[in-house]
DNA sequence: ATTTACTTACTTAATAGTAAGTAAATGTAT
DNA sequence: ATACATTTACTTACTATTAAGTAAGTAAAT
């Protein structure tokens, strides 16, 4: 196992705190002891909590865009656009804390983003403008807003993936009698591909 | 216009305070301010901080339940779904608030949700699950995961309404020589439908 | 006389951020 | 090769601020 930074893994246990309990709501004392170093050892390796919470953002984005622009190869438009879904919902099982980190920046409206973050968000968006200018030009999809797309994705996905403990409390309530339909997250990701892939085409 | 009291007063800008900036990151101090009363006065009316805002969220979770309860007419199932949808995309628009404290609740994984609040929750899930039935059986929709769609739904329409400005910021990045195509949220809350109902039809 | 709807003044606790010190590693001059 | 200087990567001990929550008092209504 290569050796780990000090600073790697400060990042990597503030990633978990901040998803997990929110920016504000987290303290640097408890992500300090959790590395077996001291509050102010953080401060030795990043400005203020700000800057750490935005250096994390932007790796996770980065890490992201570089995986959706490193894995959708050439091929039809349907296909194009499964994968970028597929790679997106693999990205949220891999990285368990991605997804609570990203609903709550999007909830935030985004106020915490770097000009370095909205510029990979950028590149994920114009990756994904591009699958739908290509459909549209081949005449397989209709004419859509690329955000809106953009959002049934990445919105639908992280938040399925951060309410597993919603979903059952509230499907015991409202159907005692059938039992849950807790499905795995791989099939969650295939349904939605299929339903905006038809949704899109002509 | 009918004399609102005190406490309706401090639960109408509590809402905007919590859903603003956030519970952890507002505090009664300043919602006090705002309504002309000092911070006791809102531990007259309420318990505590949390419980301020349990109530407030389970009256916007009733209002949006009792709305969609209300207006779901008979008619073949994908009618029905659209007037869902519209639904809750108009108690978006008409509660600018709802939006972000709703994606804020997603985000922490619904951990301040009460169990009323999970029984609003689940009656609007059984409203869209027997639409969803009612396709089924009649042969118009395939069988689909209700939590996914509602999902698809809510957190879509919630995140498209709160990230208005985040999508200035990276349209811009990403194609400059085009302008942005910011279009109404009426508009986003159809195609949405359109695109949710075809990819359900069989 | 009692309750309602508050206010002023306070306590308590948490936490971001800092000042100053230190031990070990590394670099540099002789 | 060795003595000295500097930098690295921290620690201990602290300050300052913010904010939840409370105790006790009060004026007006009932």
């Amino acid at each position: 196992m290569a050796k780990t930074s000090k600073k790697e893994l400060i990042m990597d246990v503030a990633l978990k705190y901040f998803s997990f309990y929110g920016f504000d709501n987290c303290s640097l004392t408890d992500i300090a002891k959790e590395c077996d170093i001291t509050k102010p050892a953080i401060y030795y390796h990043f400005e203020d909590k700000a800057t750490l919470y935005k250096e994390i953002l932007l790796k996770e984005l980065t890490s992201l865009s570089t995986s959706l622009q490193d894995n959708i190869r050439d091929d039809i438009p349907q296909n194009k656009l499964k994968i970028y879904i597929e790679i997106f919902g693999r990205y949220l099982i891999d990285n368990p804390s991605f997804g609570a980190l990203f609903s709550r920046e999007i909830a935030n409206g985004a106020n915490k983003l770097s000009s370095e973050c909205i510029k990979q968000l950028s590149i994920t968006l114009s990756i994904l403008s591009s699958i739908l200018k290509d459909g549209l030009d081949n005449g397989t999809f209709k004419n859509e807003n690329p955000f809106m797309i953009q959002m049934m994705i990445v919105s639908t996905l992280s938040s399925y993936h951060t309410t597993t403990p919603l979903r059952k409390e509230v499907f015991d309530l409202f159907d005692k009698t059938s039992k849950p339909f807790e499905v795995e997250f791989g099939t969650v990701i295939s349904s939605l591909s299929n339903i905006i892939i038809k949704g899109l085409e002509k």
